[in-house]
RNA sequence: GGCGGCGUAGCUCAGCGGUAGAGCAAGGGUCUCAUAAACUCUGGGUCGGAAGUUCGAAUCUUCCCGCCGCAACCA
């Protein structure tokens, strides 16, 4: 029986569409699954959707779309974009493209839920129990008001809805509980028990104090009334199940667990996994998962690992405001597949974030893949062809001609060579079973300079002209070719195209996913062996012309992009889903009746004083001016976009009549109106061209 | 303000108690097998600032400044 390894990447969620982010945590866990491939394990390797929820819901009624409409179209999407990459099945990449609809994924879940039920929490208590999910219901507004959204007038202890003037009716949604609270202690003790299980260490050190701050339990389903795209929660019919438990599961239904997918995996075989996650969905890979795991008496992941965000080549967040996103569709047509493997993996250094600007990549691609390795094999294939009418001479140097070979400055032995290989290739191992990817990268870069300058050193072109030296020319190229298949064979992973295009030049067979480069041997490589058809590996990108058309193509592809308009949720990485916690059912139209708008006392008013509140990023704290007795203190999170003092003296629209409310510890008594597309937008806040009286109320 | 991290050559970073390093970029030289490639020489940087511990600090301590992450505070 084979070694096994389970390989994740999170399975992403089917409300956007595939970017940069999907593609990178995908290309990882598909270096890892080849790499221990070659190891000699058996691999799974899963990627996938995420399928459900009341985003997906939105997401489809935006477009109108049924949910299954929209989730078949992200998923088509999302495979189309592997495939072009490589990673799809056809070209030996992931094992299953999981899709939480699948009726077996259903069942599995299910199952584990029951599991999960059965059993007692780590402090004795029932895992799961049904509780309220209580909230104040407007009627009229069909919806559910949180605190800040509603008032309790003097003299009553009913909240009032702000909006319709009227109690609000006390309305507790059923809602089942997962008792996360009582894993805190226990998450503590195993993360810290097993430096392994979570990393890189200051993300594990971050979950930690997380945990150590307290834990809430967990709302873990939704009233079907209110969110209806979702796996129904086993023997009742009327709750579906919070996205996170259904979601998160699929990492073992994906085997067979609770369901009859079977045969060739299963649970027992291929669990527990190594996850792949970005780190901004972290918590809910360990935090939320291992409690799951924990309580449905489950092993939990070997690993979960959160990489870093890809940023600008400023180190600016990517993000469609900035119009900085790189396209995969970009990347997809100016570059080479395996470039883009290389420079993903290269560029992003353990568990930090990275840059990814065009330009970067296509230094990279030119100084280490062009001019590195791309011409060592070019002129090594070269002299052989050339020198040895295209067959790979033998590394032997006679006693006799050591004098000779060490005249021209080479070892003679080659001792030297296979020590400094055999260094870097238990260097290159040890820094990839530790997905320190860079460094392993590096490392076999140093191997390509060390060649460049024994082929320099040796002269072969003044070898050739001498005789006697005919064994030191031989010695020369043999070990620039050994090292090459040696090299080939350790950047399979990374760059299984190209790797295996430089072992066919070389002369070798196809089987190269299935050498393990713990196994590399010096001297494997049998003289005599024809060298197969040469032809660059890495051609020299043309940068200014790529910038180019790439500069120009732009602003369209993004044009494109925002009319086509899937996106809901503004998360940029994988699989994440807002906590559903809170969000009301919707409305049924979204028109009000005048008497509704004059509800809303909008007053001009001016700013006199404005200033940060300490302690707080975002908090910006006003007295404004609205022509009362005494100028207004308002609270708003606007320190994030604007000085606090050049908006002193600004006229600005105050929603006048609501319902004061504190915030760090100051009473805000209003709410200065602003503009903002999207969450992630900057707001603008609202003023007047005219000279208007302080005070004056907008109608 | 809380917790954590970072600030070292133009850029990316390594070094973490004993006279400042690597890669890339730039400039000079050599060479021609090669994808204008490779090899080679060239970096005089207050190691963010200040104070302290020490025979000795980029390296330890404290304070300050500036970034970043997590949490909290906005709609």
């Amino acid at each position: 029986m084979p070694k096994t390894f389970y390989i994740t990447t999170p399975i992403y969620y089917a409300n956007s569409l595939p970017h940069l982010g999907h593609l990178y945590t995908t290309i990882v866990a598909d270096a890892i699954h080849r790499y221990k491939k070659q190891r000699g394990f058996d691999v799974y390797f899963l990627t996938g959707t995420d399928e459900h929820g009341v985003n997906i819901q939105r997401a489809a009624e935006k477009n109108d779309r049924t949910p299954k409409e929209q989730v078949d179209y992200i998923s088509g999407e999302l495979k189309r974009m592997f495939a072009e990459f490589g990673l799809g099945p056809e070209n030996g990449g992931y094992d299953i493209f999981m899709r939480t609809t699948e009726p077996f994924h259903y069942e599995g879940s299910q199952h584990l839920w029951r599991e999960i039920a059965k059993n007692k929490t780590p402090k004795g208590n029932e895992t799961i129990y049904k509780g309220f999910y209580e909230g104040w219901f407007c009627a009229p507004c069909a919806e559910f008001k949180t605190e800040e959204q509603y008032y309790v007038p003097d003299g009553s202890k009913t909240p009032h809805c702000p909006i319709h003037e009227r109690p609000l009716d006390k309305v507790a949604e059923e809602s089942y509980f997962f008792r996360l609270s009582d894993y805190d202690d226990w998450l503590i003790e195993t993360i810290e028990a097993d430096p392994k299980l979570l990393r890189p260490e200051a993300r594990r050190n971050e979950v930690l104090s997380f945990v150590r701050g307290g834990l809430q339990d967990l709302s873990i389903s939704r009233q079907k009334s209110a969110v209806s795209w979702g796996v129904p929660v086993p023997d009742d019919e009327d709750h579906v199940m919070y996205v996170w438990l259904d979601a998160l599961s699929n990492y073992i239904t994906a085997l067979g667990y609770g369901n009859d997918r079977g045969g060739s995996t299963g649970v027992q075989k291929y669990w527990p996994a190594v996850h792949f996650v970005g780190k901004d969905i972290l918590r809910f890979h360990t935090v939320y998962w291992f409690s799951f795991l924990k309580a449905a008496g489950l092993e939990l992941p070997k690993t979960v690992y959160a990489h870093g965000m890809w940023l600008d080549a400023d180190g600016r967040k990517m993000g469609k405001t900035l119009g900085n996103v790189i396209e995969v569709d970009v990347l997809h047509q100016h570059f080479q597949v395996d470039a883009v493997r290389y420079f993903a993996l290269r560029e992003m250094v353990f568990g930090q974030d990275g840059k990814f600007g065009y330009e970067t990549l296509i230094d990279r691609a030119n100084a280490d893949l062009a001019s590195g390795l791309g011409n060592l094999a070019s002129r090594t294939f070269s002299m052989i062809s050339k020198y040895r009418d295209g067959l790979i001479p033998s590394g032997k140097i006679a006693e006799d001609n050591y004098i000779h070979a060490r005249r021209a400055g080479m070892d003679p032995d080659g001792g030297e060579i296979v020590s400094v290989l055999k260094h870097a290739r238990d260097e290159f191992i040890r820094r990839f079973d530790n997905f320190e990817f860079s460094q392993a990268l590096e490392t076999l870069w140093t191997v390509i300079a060390r060649i460049d300058k024994m082929i320099s050193d040796a002269k072969p072109w003044e070898l050739v002209k001498d005789e006697k030296q005919s064994e030191t020319l031989n010695a020369v190229l043999y070990r620039a070719t050994e090292t090459l298949r040696w090299l080939s064979v350790m950047l399979y992973a990374v760059m299984p195209g190209a790797a295996r295009e430089i072992y066919r030049q070389i002369g070798l067979g196809d089987d190269i996913e299935k050498i393990d480069p713990a196994s590399l041997k010096w001297g494997e490589l049998q003289p005599g062996t024809p060298i197969g058809e040469t032809s660059a590996i890495f051609p020299r990108i043309d940068k200014s012309k790529v910038m180019n058309d790439i500069t120009k193509a732009e602003p369209l592809a993004s044009a494109s992009e925002t009319t086509a308009d899937t996106e809901t949720a503004p998360n940029a990485s994988v699989g994440a889903e807002p906590s559903a916690d809170g969000s009301a059912p919707e409305t049924r139209d979204n028109f009000i009746t005048i008497d509704d708008f004059l509800k809303v006392e909008l007053r001009v008013g001016e700013i006199k004083v404005a200033e940060r509140v300490p302690k707080a990023d975002k908090l910006l704290r006003f007295e404004v001016d609205l022509g009362e007795d005494q100028p207004r203190q308002i609270l708003a999170g606007l320190a994030e976009y604007y000085d606090p003092e050049k908006l002193i003296g600004r006229k600005v629209v105050v929603v006048a009549n609501l319902k004061p409310r504190k915030m760090r510890g100051l009473e805000s008594q209003g709410m200065i109106c602003a503009a903002s597309l999207t969450e992630e937008d900057s707001p603008a806040i609202a003023t007047f061209l005219e000279d208007v009286k302080i005070g004056a109320r907008l109608k």
